[in-house]
DNA sequence: GACAATCGTCACGTTACGCGTTACATTTAT
DNA sequence: ATAAATGTAACGCGTAACGTGACGATTGTC
């Protein structure tokens, strides 16, 4: 193929609120309620989290990878890549004042 | 071998702290100002860095993979080590108490 | 149709953290 | 000895995760 791939995306990736939203709730037949407290908290927590308000906080990934039987670094992979395409767009031009070091 | 390895370390991981202090800056031949000021951060920035008494940010994670010519998730995964091992150990029992949900 | 449970959201307060600035004593180099 | 670099503390600011309380809207059940 003649295009590069760096591995970076030039849409926003997933948000886990949206993979939590779209599919695991639905799969696993849990309304928000349930969800909120089969993981010990709050609904509005739960409902913000839904609402991509709110990033997966590593305690989080360690609630949701105990429930779902996953890996916490599942979830937190997903918001790192959000966080991530967030953060980058928001300081590019201050990163491009930074002269990296001459390696070889 | 007889013993499992689950990928998991009874001992807490390495803090991307020391790795600066005690490789980066070394090879790299950086004083603290001049790591700061080549980050773009101020000083107390650096020094809490290098002390563990702060985590790599996002942010930080950009800025040192510019400067360094790794990738932010070099830096981001030895925190997220650190980060999941401390948030394990102390919500533990908490986690405890949710009941996985049966997947097979 | 009425009544109770569940739902989706907002508002508030608390706690914690990343960061910059200022300050100051200690150390190092010239 | 004078100047520069260091180590660290203290303060304030902005932001984010979380719990609680409240409220109308929706849903289900008798």
């Amino acid at each position: 193929m003649s295009i590069k791939n760096t591995g970076k995306r030039n849409v926003r990736p997933t948000h886990p609120g949206e993979m939590l939203r779209e599919d695991f709730l639905p799969d696993f037949g849990l309304s928000i309620s349930g969800f909120a407290q089969a993981l010990g908290v709050s609904r509005q927590t739960v409902n913000e989290l839904l609402r991509e308000r709110r990033a997966v906080s590593t305690e989080m990934a360690l609630r949701l990878s105990r429930l779902f039987g996953n890996s916490p670094e599942f979830w937190l992979n997903a918001q790192r890549a959000v966080d991530l395409w967030d953060t980058e767009s928001a300081v590019r031009s201050d990163l491009r004042r930074i002269k990296p070091l001459i390696v070889a």
